[in-house]
DNA sequence: GATCAAGTTGACGTTTACGTAAACGTTGAC
DNA sequence: GTCAACGTTTACGTAAACGTCAACTTGATC
């Protein structure tokens, strides 16, 4: 009786949710305020059942491939409102495939502007060759690299 | 006398430039607020060299590759400011490569986010497939990524 | 009873690159 | 003389996703 009220009924504090999804309360709450999430209170404290962590979950995986809030929030909302499933489902398939084709149009951009890039890098190495060889950067622009990577880009490289 | 004032005395107005390289007066002034131009006045009205022609050239170059405004001022006031020309080529240099380096990593996040995207949408078929065949989205959808294809994705896909 | 940790609700700040009026001056064409 | 076309300045608006206070309440603990 104690112990059988294990998984479903479970329910978590906010923290615990951010711990585990690596977020921050004022996310959750901005998402709450935006519509996407709708906790249950106790008195004032949010109190998240299994469905929110669900919900949790798609929000971050929708953010991880670069769907704006509102965007993950119109999907969610099919799920909730309507209850033919499949409908839902081919409406989230239309916009994942919208997405991907976005996603393969901004590679190909970044693709275009690495070009430029490297042509005036090369331009520019050929002619410090020349002048002034000892000034080429070296090794030492590596760590801005390693730095990079430990970063935001996640962030950046997407949706905007 | 009159013929051989060609083309270093050469100045231009600002729809010209704009002509030239498809910006808005908006877009220059505001880059002239920002520090990026300071072209020549004629009472209130803007004169531009041949050198501030060359500036924005620069200007435009830099955001095609994804770099910010400040920092396409930081590299402009390193050629003035400056008269080691070597110096500021490797500075220059420096900051292409970052960028290069930044766009790559960029383009393996949307990868990742392609791969996730990819899953999902092999899920969603699968099972609509088996539930509800007839709502597959087919080439209808084509039409959006065309459309994408005309539009904004350049600014979108690099620097946010 | 005082403090402390954790929660809450506003509400403003941040960032980027301009767009979009509003209100006005100058010049040339008719 | 007057209308259109171009120029000017100032200044607010936009969009996204929170961060960062500030000021307060609540429950637990010493």
């Amino acid at each position: 009786m104690l112990a059988d009220l294990r998984r479903p009924e479970r329910t978590f504090t906010i923290r615990q949710l951010c711990n585990e999804f690596k977020a921050t309360p004022r996310a959750l709450r901005f998402y709450e305020d935006k519509g996407l999430l709708t906790p249950a209170r106790e008195g004032l404290n949010r109190v998240y059942s299994h469905k929110d962590r669900v919900r949790l979950q798609l929000i971050l995986r929708g953010k991880r491939v670069g769907l704006s809030l509102s965007e993950i929030r119109e999907l969610l909302d099919l799920y909730d409102e309507n209850d033919d499933g499949a409908a839902q489902m081919a409406r989230s398939l239309k916009k994942f495939r919208e997405r991907a084709a976005a996603l393969e149009q901004q590679r190909e951009d970044i693709d275009g502007a690495l070009i430029e890039l490297r042509e005036a890098c090369a331009r520019l190495e050929k002619r410090l060759a020349e002048i002034r060889p000892d000034l080429l950067p070296r090794a030492a622009d590596y760590d801005q690299v390693l730095r990079a990577r430990l970063d935001g880009h996640q962030d950046a490289a997407l949706g905007k």
